[in-house]
DNA sequence: ACAAAAGTGTTAGGCCTACACCCATGA
DNA sequence: TCATGGGTGTAGGCCTAACACTTTTGT
């Protein structure tokens, strides 16, 4: 059944990157591998047509439902790409999001296309202009996590001082010393201690910490920024 | 002529919050009266539909130059709006942008349409989801003279330091110390020092500066952050 | 003459950075 | 036993924030 207008009308697909993290691999990225033409074969962001009577965030939550089985930590709309030819077929422009979840987590997709995560560092050449829209990502993550305790969201619940420094570290692309890291992130308050350490001495064994959401969201209301 | 698709495609407009700025008003935005229905007679901000054979951002550059008559200095996408019920017509979604222009450099635009600046602490009831719109796009630009000196683009070519801080205290909604704003932004050298003051003593006529461009994309390039 | 606006310098506290050693574990 | 990883404290410099008085101009 056709649906006509008086003016050409673009269609619009809701793209997600959706970002996980662990220790080996780093930051990395979760992509699907494409079925069809046009780019057949190629790895691409999951995505899919905004429905008429649906709303973008709403879609897009629901595309990372399916894709991953779990509601991601972050979910935001970060921008809205419109190049006249960036689809071979028609005119289609795509609003895209960037997720943070547990990779540990993640569910393989009820889908049947395949998902695989890539390490941003080796990320294969992608569909349309998903390469495009993963530089503007990264540098979007990068911005917010100056400000927002973003590594919580990538982070398994319990967590180390080092894995979390390590975190910040790929994110960022830059090192911290280990006891200034600790002081800074430390001061903030929004750390708790989980489970007693071994009494005794200094161990190798790393504490173990989890976030204080209470915590940040009472301090995030009194207006406060965090300046990392 | 009818154009037709397999499925639902929904509008797509952009709309542009244009930001002003001047002593007596402080922060502003242009907003145009609508002539017809939905709406008629409310305002809103200007925009139009996305062409289909144009990139969204080249629209709102359009649109902006047919609205005031000049290039602004800073033009961004800052969200899409796409709540499925925001235009009584059909689906319509909207790519928003912000532009910061001189207020004074703004010539009446070539639309019939009539166009005024409201102060931002005085907007009427707005069009659609314009009020909301506003308020996203107020946030964005308080996020992003933190790290950018967007002041320059509002203000005169040359201007004053009690200028300067009366900008910023009207945008981020705070008060500073005089002789430490000035401490603060002199320590960046990102202004020149414009005409001899007064040879004189202390003298109650403000210096006038102008902001070095120059060297503020020499420091970006070497990748500094302006922490505001 | 009085009020309003603008120029000017110093000090104390906090934050950031740089830096070295010891212990425990696993290879 | 050696290499690796993790824990711990301090000192110096820089930035920030707080603070008062004088001059000039306009009313």
């Amino acid at each position: 059944m056709p649906y006509t207008y008086e003016y050409p009308h673009p269609a619009v697909t809701t793209d997600c990157v959706i970002f996980g993290y662990d220790v080996s691999e780093g930051l990395s990225v979760l992509l699907v591998q494409r079925g069809l033409e046009p780019y057949k074969g190629r790895w691409a962001f999951p995505g899919g047509f905004m429905k008429i009577d649906e709303d973008a965030d709403t879609g897009a939550l629901r595309e990372l439902m399916e894709e991953t089985g779990l509601q991601p930590g972050t979910v935001e709309q970060f921008g809205t790409f419109t190049q006249v030819d960036r689809d071979p077929r028609e005119r289609v422009i795509t609003i895209a999001y960037y997720a943070l979840v547990r990779k540990a987590d993640v569910r393989g997709g009820d889908d049947a296309a395949q998902a695989r995560w890539f390490p941003v560092t080796q990320v294969p050449p992608l569909a349309f202009d998903h390469d495009r829209i993963l530089r503007v990502a990264l540098g979007k993550l990068k911005e917010k996590i100056h400000f927002e305790p973003v590594g919580f969201d990538l982070l398994p619940e319990v967590f180390t001082m080092p894995q979390l420094q390590a975190l910040y570290e790929s994110i960022l692309e830059v090192r911290f010393d280990r006891r200034n890291f600790a002081a800074k992130i430390g001061k903030l308050g929004l750390l708790t201690e989980v489970g007693e350490r071994p009494a005794g001495t200094a161990s190798r064994i790393p504490v173990r910490y989890s976030f204080n959401r209470e915590k940040y969201l009472e301090m995030k209301g009194k207006g406060f920024r965090l300046e990392f």
